[in-house]
DNA sequence: ACTCAGTTCAAACGGTCGTTTGAATTGGAA
DNA sequence: TTCCAATTCAAACGACCGTTTGAACTGAGT
């Protein structure tokens, strides 16, 4: 009874955070997850009633599993420097480039959401916006004047938070022409430093001048 | 004959960048476009051989008007500061948040596109390429030392062009809750600076460090 | 007036989407 | 064994998608 519906709704689970995180909300069919999942069609309507509720679902365990691990740990990246911190978070957003592992798929997921943010997850935020926002908004208070106006610390958060999603969406498109870049481990550390030095830089400019 | 041909092509081209550029090429249904063009729904595929043919079309046409404007054309930046016509750029690509204007949609139109490029646009590109990507590599080009490598400047130049897409993109989305951001003039001024300094801060910084 | 290519039109086609239905199956409780 | 609620299943539903069809209309050229 219990048992086996823990097994369709975790292969579910498990089989839409890599669809999701593959082809973000929209691009993944009911139909591509329940074959992945080796499940019945009705499945997702019995246990999550739809597509959003299983969405929804999963932006829960993604949520809960990024703001419990070490790179978006707000308690860690205190304990850090300002640019460490930074570094860490911007490395952290790039993993996807390197690794295919659980991690890397949750926070593909929110590089969708942060490209074309859906209803789904915009009503998800409203409730748990708190924790998630305010790690980028704390990272860059650090370099931004005390005095920095709420409105602009938002926008400058937004903006790092966007910086590297173009990269991790857009993942195999960069593998071809004109681009031909291979995303290998020497590549993404070097984007890493890259994105870290122009954040900061761009952060401490933007500071001196305000 | 022919005029009223070209009307319905004129009005079919005009409502698809309308609606392209409010909800990208996936989200504006070719009922949505013959709706607002008051045609009839296969003149689309009559005159444009379907729904990717007028996209191209609305392709061409947007390249063009942006290429040949003031923001955009390579030998008006290349008389300007560094730092003027970075500012340009970046002034030019939040445009859409103050004016609903011609121009504005078409650069909607590509920022729906560095979100996520769909095929049709990367075929363009694969043939038109040089001429955009070139403008953006040549501003930050002007900021990174003269060894920088080719695929850092690619990198660095895709960075930059996806700076303000985010704000574009979802502007009517920061007018809500929980960020009640009023995209009215002091403000666009107030991110252009913001971005640009950004920008150029981090530019400097990559420079230094590289 | 007639022709005929160019253009418009209402209607339907085939496909995918998310969801619903109602019967069949499962497995612990009585 | 019987019962029954939880779960699985094949099939279909209705809505939307881009596209196609074939007939009707238009108007300049003869």
């Amino acid at each position: 009874m219990s048992r086996p519906a823990e097994n369709t709704r975790g292969s579910l689970i498990k089989a839409a955070v890599h669809l999701f995180a593959e082809k973000g909300f929209q691009g993944a069919s009911v139909r591509d997850i329940i074959v992945k999942a080796r499940v019945n069609q009705a499945a997702i309507n019995y246990h999550f009633k739809g597509k959003d509720g299983l969405y929804l679902e999963v932006l829960k365990t993604a949520f809960e599993k990024l703001t419990k691990h070490a790179g978006f740990d707000p308690e860690k990246l205190k304990s850090l420097s300002r640019e460490d911190a930074l570094r860490s978070f911007v490395h952290q957003q790039l993993r996807p480039l390197l690794f295919r592992d659980e991690m890397s798929r949750y926070i593909r997921l929110f590089a969708w959401e942060s490209a074309h943010p859906s209803k789904i997850f915009l009503k998800f935020m409203a409730t748990n916006s708190v924790s998630y926002l305010t790690t980028a908004v704390d990272i860059v208070r650090r370099f931004l004047p005390p005095g920095t106006s709420k409105r602009v610390a938002l926008s400058v958060a937004i903006w790092l938070m966007g910086q590297c999603s173009i990269f991790v969406r857009n993942r195999e498109l960069f593998a071809h022409e004109p681009f031909s870049i291979t995303t290998d481990e020497p590549f993404t550390d070097e984007l890493t430093e890259l994105i870290t030095r122009l954040a900061i830089g761009g952060l401490l400019h933007a500071s001196a001048a305000a």
